[in-house]
DNA sequence: ACCGCCTCCTTAACGCCGTTAAATTGCGAT
DNA sequence: ATCGCAATTTAACGGCGTTAAGGAGGCGGT
């Protein structure tokens, strides 16, 4: 887990405002945002203020001033939390749904890109929060480095692996945002479409109608889906298999 | 255009707030939607507040409510335009860079595409504006129903066309929302990312340097290689040509 | 000619937001 | 014990989306 930081007391209760614990837990960055991340989950990105933040972490909302230099800075800290959890779990366990590059590179980016959509989709928000902020740092160099190389050494050009993780990239982020947008909670946002209202409001357009079905449910098949089909795009274009 | 609403004394002078246009016109939906769609260009998403917008149209903040429920019912409005003056900029002057079934299905949606991420580029944060609304209404029912029929016409099966059109689509709204928020501009917005100091401070992961030049510039080389990734994909995985 | 109604806008205000400035706490080293 | 500084609190500011209440102006009925 991304940083341990208090032996003792660890932050246990994210949920519900922690009341009854007086913590006098000096903060830092991770600490933050990891409680930032939890709280995200909570209320979804237009609920989470700099107060009720602070509020999670029994501080005021000034305080977080001295960690971050505004909220933004804060943001870009939980998306590269994020970005670390996401490696961090491909790689645990030995091998599990991993990332060792056992298999062929098409599996290599149906892997990693099931597990960036799975990591979008841990956060409520997530692909907003992530694709909202920038890696000031070198924290993504690794895994970038060691996706483009994979993909060199499967025979791409550098170019070809640079458009190659782009594409299913830029697919992948634009999904999860879209597939979040439609299926967000919580009180006072948008209910979830209502297939059969919309087809019914769509008669006169009947294969739009249809579609309805493939595209306000299923988001599993139609993401696998899109992601074969750009895979297949990069065997064919590229002529490589 | 969307809307003539007043024949005489136009909308006109749509940059920098109308200071001497007392202007008594009344109000409508398509009206506040396009002097919002002007602003935004100028002062982008963040700045669009509706105070702002209610002085370009000489006229008080709560003004506004009168003819939205609420500013996302607005900027759902704007997306509305927005997609509809994709849809016409396709359509007129004969044949242009046109929408016209004469073509194959590819170039069916490369030029789709093409015009979606044209029309998103056209306003700051158009992606954002667009992706984050819904329509509620029918507005995008006859654009869809073509697409479909085309593509069914085309030999695809029902779920096939929606798969293909689908992809297409995420793809184009990941990209173009990457790429305006990398491109943002204004005051207070970020820098835009400079490449050599980020090849410098990515030095030690040297393939993932020298893919900045492909990420950080070159927007309409790349965007233009993933589309043609994925509908070579689609060729390939749906066996159409 | 008047009245009442309905439409559209204004004025005033509320609570919450991100952010800043200035005081205050409390710990670690001297 | 004291100082110094890191970390936090208190107080406040301007701006945001939004709501409530009221007022101006036109229009139809009588």
């Amino acid at each position: 887990m991304a940083e341990q930081r208090n032996p003792k007391e660890p932050k246990s209760a994210a949920k519900s405002a922690a009341k009854n614990e007086p913590r006098k837990a000096r903060l830092d960055k991770a600490y933050v945002a990891d409680t930032a991340l939890d709280l995200l989950n909570d209320v979804g990105l237009e609920g989470l203020t700099l107060r009720a933040i602070a509020k999670e972490l029994n501080v005021q909302a000034p305080a977080l001033y001295w960690h971050f230099k505004n909220k933004q800075a804060l943001l870009d800290e939980m998306a590269t939390v994020m970005f670390r959890r996401m490696t961090e779990t491909g790689a645990e366990a030995g091998k599990g749904a991993g990332y060792e590059p056992g298999g062929s590179w098409q599996e290599w980016l149906l892997l990693g890109n099931r597990q960036l959509r799975a990591t979008l989709l841990r956060y409520r928000d997530g692909a907003k929060v992530f694709s909202g902020s920038r890696f000031t740092g070198t924290d993504h160099g690794p895994q970038m480095e060691a996706n483009l190389r994979f993909l060199v050494d499967s025979g791409f050009t550098p170019d070809q692996a640079t458009w190659a993780s782009s594409t299913t990239y830029m697919y992948t982020l634009g999904f999860v945002t879209e597939e979040q947008g439609m299926r967000s909670e919580g009180p006072d946002a948008p209910p979830p479409v209502d297939v059969a209202e919309r087809a019914e409001l769509l008669a006169d357009y009947p294969m739009a109608a249809a579609a309805g079905e493939q595209l306000f449910a299923a988001y599993d098949e139609r993401f696998e889906e899109g992601l074969r089909l750009i895979v297949a795009g990069i065997e064919a274009r590229y002529g490589l298999r």
